[in-house]
DNA sequence: TCCTTTCATCGACATCCGTCGATGTTATAT
DNA sequence: ATATAACATCGACGGATGTCGATGAAAGGA
């Protein structure tokens, strides 16, 4: 998982570099990650506490396990959250580096 | 098209509020716009200049004319660019307070 | 050992998305 | 009036996405 984080930004001034190819789609993934309400929200909940355990996620929300356990791969994938396991729980944790990188590319 | 700008970053610390349905909706939806490669270079290439001319999008990218007419279309509708026809041409320009919003979103 | 709990993965389904050719609309030129 | 050029919209197609129930894997308790 490559790091973005010297990604130059895509907005908003006359220094703003063209991006490369595989520099679109990297960006472009990352904001497909971020493109659904409940990954969002998730984000949000994640945001709010060191860790997070699945289980709570699973009350927060309306929806079955097994949609919950893809969303969190679809945003673990993308390099914005991790996770570990300490016994039968699974802890989720944000990426702040992530997260600041792709603030980022929306400049300065 | 409600504005986003004083929503509550989604990340990064303890003092952040949790979002509601709509607010994530809202969110997902911006993110969702610049959730495809081509979108992302459309934004690259207007943050570079003041206006950018629908004809020198079409040479730059291979993609038919219609295409980038519907990758526009989203870009407008999620309120990133904005358009003005003078002539037989339609000129496109971001929409700074959007992509500032948008990253204040994810973040002081 | 057997059962329960937690979470990930699989398979299936309906819907959404990116792409294109064809067509419509508007403005300019001949 | 007719033709041309720029751009938007429409309809269709294949592939991706969100959702769920069923199943699998790993850990802990009776």
């Amino acid at each position: 998982m490559k790091s973005i984080a010297t990604l130059p930004p895509i907005c908003c001034g006359p220094e703003t570099e063209p991006l490369t190819v595989s520099e679109r789609g990297e960006l472009a993934a990352q904001f497909k990650a971020l493109a659904d309400p409940t990954r969002v929200a998730i984000i949000n909940c994640l945001s709010a506490a060191d860790e997070v355990c699945v289980c709570n996620l699973t009350e927060t929300f309306d929806l079955s396990q097994p949609t919950i356990s893809h969303h969190l791969k679809i945003l673990r994938d993308a390099g914005l959250v991790e996770s570990s396991r300490r016994g039968t729980w699974a802890y989720y944790r944000l990426v702040p580096e992530a997260i600041t990188a792709l603030r980022g590319a929306l400049g300065a």
